[in-house]
DNA sequence: GTCTATATACCGATAGAC
DNA sequence: GTCTATCGGTATATAGAC
């Protein structure tokens, strides 16, 4: 109410205007004019306040960047063995990935391998990674988890949710026969049983696993 | 050696310049200029072959998604049970992946929501989903895999690897225990390894899935 | 078919009034 | 702090010679 006041309403709009143009138009693809006129403010404004497009964007990446690896830490903090942790973790993910912007901006972010990001949040991107992956490799450590590559599976398992979720628009209908995981809640369950179980079928007598050793 | 020669060499030349510059730099981020330097040719004889920077965009993405499609179809074609049809697919989408503008070209086309490309292709890229997606549910009808959502399940699996192959710049060493991956030829295996059986240890007593019904 | 200019539009950034 | 007006660079696309 009083330090956090003053010249901060605006900034939040531009913020606000800026996160959705990036996200549907990517970083060269987007114009300040269109910026401006969603926050309903005068392109100069914008320049009064941030130093060039460039500095905008990578605050619009710092802060969803930020939010991303608190919510992440938190929910795996708050897990009693790795594979509830694991749970948490996909549920933040898919939360995220499902939050309006997020996901158009990390896929496109991933696509131009972090060009255009000053090193300080490409550091802060690999640690929302290290997150994950760190709780795959305890799981593997305490023997609950098999012998995995933490960072390939989180990639796998965080890619997998951004583009799912990305593509949504996309879809445009497809058909789906039983078991469709329906309902967005149910998405983390659906792709928790996924990586732990897999899928094939628990009965299939002929070859299970034995995988021995 | 007669039809397909003349009014070609050069063309061919500029598709995968442009190829190149589309998937370093986006549709809007990519320069004629730079993509004419790249061919070694001149500006204007890009546009005396193509009508404008969009059309060339979409014939490099045609081009890239009926190979995509071609190989996909081959491949599960070549299998004959479910569970080596989804092998065989992972196989390929990793390979797919894992060559140069892939995927950087297609994470950004499913950030914008396929926004920039003609009707006609939005269907093609729907169709190459199709593949894998039609391969899980046949193996759920079979009986071999579990009641899953083909279409999420796939999107999970493609989105993954894609991620995965375009974040290999992004890495930049991150640290890795045992059972890494390793060697780009493991991937498909382990890949498949993954949805197949999950990352729960076959071993593990205490609560073993007892997914009744 | 391929080139060297050049037109023209758009867009990031700034000047200067209020 | 916020605006209107404008500059200047850059990039798509075309003209016209060879």
């Amino acid at each position: 109410m009083s330090t956090r006041r003053n010249g901060s309403e605006v900034l939040d709009r531009i913020l606000e205007a800026a996160t959705e143009i990036f996200a549907t138009e990517g970083l060269a693809g987007a114009r300040v004019d269109e910026i401006a006129a969603r926050a309903g403010v005068s392109k100069a404004l914008i320049y009064y306040h941030v130093a060039d497009k460039e500095t905008l964007y990578a605050s619009v990446m710092k802060m969803l960047l930020d939010r991303a690896r608190a919510e992440l830490v938190e929910a795996v903090a708050a897990g009693t063995d790795p594979e509830q942790r694991l749970r948490l973790a996909i549920a933040t993910i898919a939360r995220l990935a499902a939050s309006p912007h997020f996901a158009p901006l990390m896929l496109r972010e991933i696509a131009s391998g972090g060009a255009g990001l000053p090193d300080e949040l490409l550091i802060e991107m690999r640690k929302v990674f290290g997150v994950v992956a760190e709780t795959l490799a305890e799981g593997t450590r305490g023997g609950e988890f098999r012998e995995i590559d933490p960072y390939a599976t989180h990639m796998l398992l965080a890619g997998g949710l951004l583009v799912l979720m990305a593509g949504t628009p996309l879809r445009k209908r497809v058909r789906s026969v039983s078991g469709d995981a329906g309902e967005p809640e149910a998405l983390p369950e659906y792709v928790a049983s996924l990586l732990l179980d897999g899928i094939r079928m628990p009965a299939a007598a002929g070859r299970r696993p034995a995988r021995k050793k």
